[in-house]
DNA sequence: GCTTGATGGTTGCAAATCCAATTGTTACGG
DNA sequence: CCGTAACAATTGGATTTGCAACCATCAAGC
């Protein structure tokens, strides 16, 4: 008696209904490979010339875009998870590039701010790292790089961000 | 309501120095927050029905495509260093989704393929896979969506992916 | 043969990340 | 006021990662 012969649907001929998927083509697949490269090259910067880590950098970056921000706001702007920033705001206020203030009214949050030393890293990685995003930009046509904001844009609104 | 707090000092406080770094206009960083909320979505697909983790699925993925690869290729063709590679490799082996072939010619070789079980897999998740892009993908025009590919399209070229 | 250098793949370990509590504080309904 | 719920931020511990060192095999030159 033929074991496990449970009526199949077809013989094992797969030939027609493949490949399924191909990956090169998948939007998940590609868009994490963009940012994994993109963000590969840019840590570069920041990692080399100060030892700082994305989460790190974040933080410094929206401090010197904000001047002063509580831990939860720096997490909303800058998309990181609170943990991320918590570990973030230790290392950046150990090595002295941000301060805490505690604020009178609400002593839960911490008001931080970047320190005169933690400012000069900013405005030292700063036109680095614009440098680095125009040189790369700077590959594609003028309507091209139009095209891909517009398309971030796009994607930015289907996901809501 | 959140707790009142004091008066924060916005950009304001830093008259005279404009934010010299919009983080939410910057490339790096918008790409990788579209490519993690995308990746977040998706990989609750796989994650949630087989317990798989993103370097699995993308393993699982390759060897369903192209049927049979060695470690490097897969690695090479889904962008994945080879350690993640090799551990997925291990992961897929144990639960028995894929088999490990060796090569009579070269036997630091190692060919892979899904077994009936893992292709059992691959067909129970595309599905679902292309359908939650085509969902998402839908939140946008069909002009919308050909603008994507091609913004994705230059931005491959410009990082020579 | 033997040595040297490349290649495929694994492993050890430190660093980074994630999730679920935990602490300390404030807001609010009774 | 009291008890409870919400909130800001931190911490602990298991999981993932990333890098380098490593083992095994092959290829080429001598």
């Amino acid at each position: 008696m033929p074991a496990r012969s449970a009526p199949r649907p077809m013989p094992a001929s797969r030939a027609g209904q493949e490949p399924l998927l191909a990956l090169e083509e998948f939007l998940p697949y590609r868009l994490n490979r963009l940012a994994d490269k993109v963000s590969r090259e840019f840590s570069k910067i920041y990692a080399d010339r100060h030892g700082l880590t994305r989460p790190e950098w974040r933080t410094l970056a929206t401090l010197g875009q904000f001047g002063t921000m509580t831990a939860t706001e720096i997490g909303a702007h800058s998309s990181m998870h609170k943990t991320k920033v918590s570990r973030a705001v230790s290392a950046l206020e150990k090595r002295k590039w941000l301060a805490r203030g505690i604020d009178p009214l609400d002593r839960r949050l911490e008001h931080l701010t970047l320190t005169r030393a933690g400012h000069a890293a900013y405005r030292d990685l700063v036109p680095l790292m614009k440098a680095h995003e125009a040189r790369l930009l700077g590959r594609a046509s003028a309507s091209e790089r139009q095209a891909i904001q517009n398309a971030i844009e796009v994607l930015e609104r289907a996901l809501k961000l």
